[in-house]
DNA sequence: ATTAATTTTATAACGAGTACAAAGATAAAA
DNA sequence: TTTTATCTTTGTACTCGTTATAAAATTAAT
C-alpha cells in the first residue's frame, strides 16, 4: 500500500516513531476531515484491525498532539475531537446533530493575540455553534 | 437579608421560578465572577446549606442556562462552566491552573457571526489558552 | 385542609478518559 | 542469531463529571 509509506513520513515529519497503529490513525485523520471523536476513530479503524485496543487510540491521539500534529478541539461538551489542520480557521458545531464543521476564509485579525492581557497566550479558538442546515427542517 | 430580594428579582426577570437553592446559586454567580464549575459551586454553598444536593446544583443551571440567565463555557476539557455575564467578552484558561479569566474590551467585530457559512450561527465563543501569570514561574 | 404540581434530594447508572501492569513488538548489544 | 533492554500495545479496573430515576419535601391550587 502507498499511502502507508506517505502517512510513515508524515509522522517522521513531527517525530513520532510509527507504528502500524499510529500509521492507522494518521491515516484516518488525514483521509477524515470530519473532528473525529476518539470513539469515531475506534470504531472505524476496529473492523480491519481487530487487536486494536481504544487505549491505544487515546495513546496516540495524546502523543500527536503533544507532538503538535494535531490539535484538540473543546467545542463538544460529551467528547474531545481531534483535527489535523492546523491552519488558521474557526468551527461550527450544530447543537442538534452534534457534527462539527469548518469555516475558512476567517479574517486573520479575528486569530490574532490580544495584547497587554495579562497572560502568555499560545493558542486561539473560535467556536460558533447553532443549527446546521441538515437539522434545520426537523 | 437585603440581597436575597435582590437576586429573587433578578431571577424573575429571566422568568425563573425562585426557591431557596435557586437563589443562593444565582447569588453566588452573581457575587463570585470566576466562571466556577458546578463543584465549586456545590462546595461553596454546601456549608451554609448543609441539605443542598449536588443534583440540584445541576439541575439549577441547565435551568439557569435554558432561560439564557447565564452561558455555559466550553473551555475546560474537564468540566462545564458558568458565566453570568452575557456581554461580549472572551475567555482565557491557564493550561496549568486550570482558571479562567475574563478578557474584555475586544473588538466587536470579533464577535460577528460570520456570513455565508450555511450554518445559522445563535453563538459564538472566543477562548484563549496559555500559562497565567502566576503560574509563569513555576 | 386536601389535592395537585413543582422542586429537591439521594442513589444508581452511564460514559469519557486515565492508571496500571502484563503481553507483545522493536531495537540494540553480544 | 540470540539475548537483553526499551518502547508500544492491550485489557482491566478505576476515577469522575453528568444524567436518570424515583421518593420525599415543598409550594400552589382547590
Amino acid at each position: 500500500m502507498n499511502n502507508y509509506l506517505q502517512t510513515h513520513r508524515y509522522l517522521l515529519q513531527f517525530a513520532i516513531k510509527p507504528s502500524v497503529q499510529r500509521t492507522a490513525v494518521m491515516d484516518y485523520l488525514l483521509k477524515n476531515r470530519t473532528h473525529p471523536t476518539i470513539d469515531e476513530i475506534y470504531s472505524a479503524l476496529s473492523p480491519s484491525m481487530p487487536t486494536l485496543s481504544k487505549t491505544t487510540v487515546y495513546n496516540t491521539l495524546n502523543l500527536f498532539l503533544e507532538k503538535g500534529a494535531v490539535q484538540q478541539l473543546v467545542i463538544d461538551e460529551k467528547n474531545a475531537r481531534y483535527d489535523i489542520d492546523m491552519s488558521l480557521h474557526a468551527h461550527f458545531i450544530c447543537k442538534q446533530c452534534g457534527k462539527v464543521h469548518d469555516i475558512f476564509n476567517l479574517k486573520p485579525e479575528l486569530f490574532e493575540k490580544p495584547e497587554n492581557t495579562g497572560f502568555s497566550i499560545q493558542n486561539v479558538e473560535i467556536s460558533y455553534s447553532g443549527i446546521c442546515n441538515s437539522c434545520k427542517g426537523n
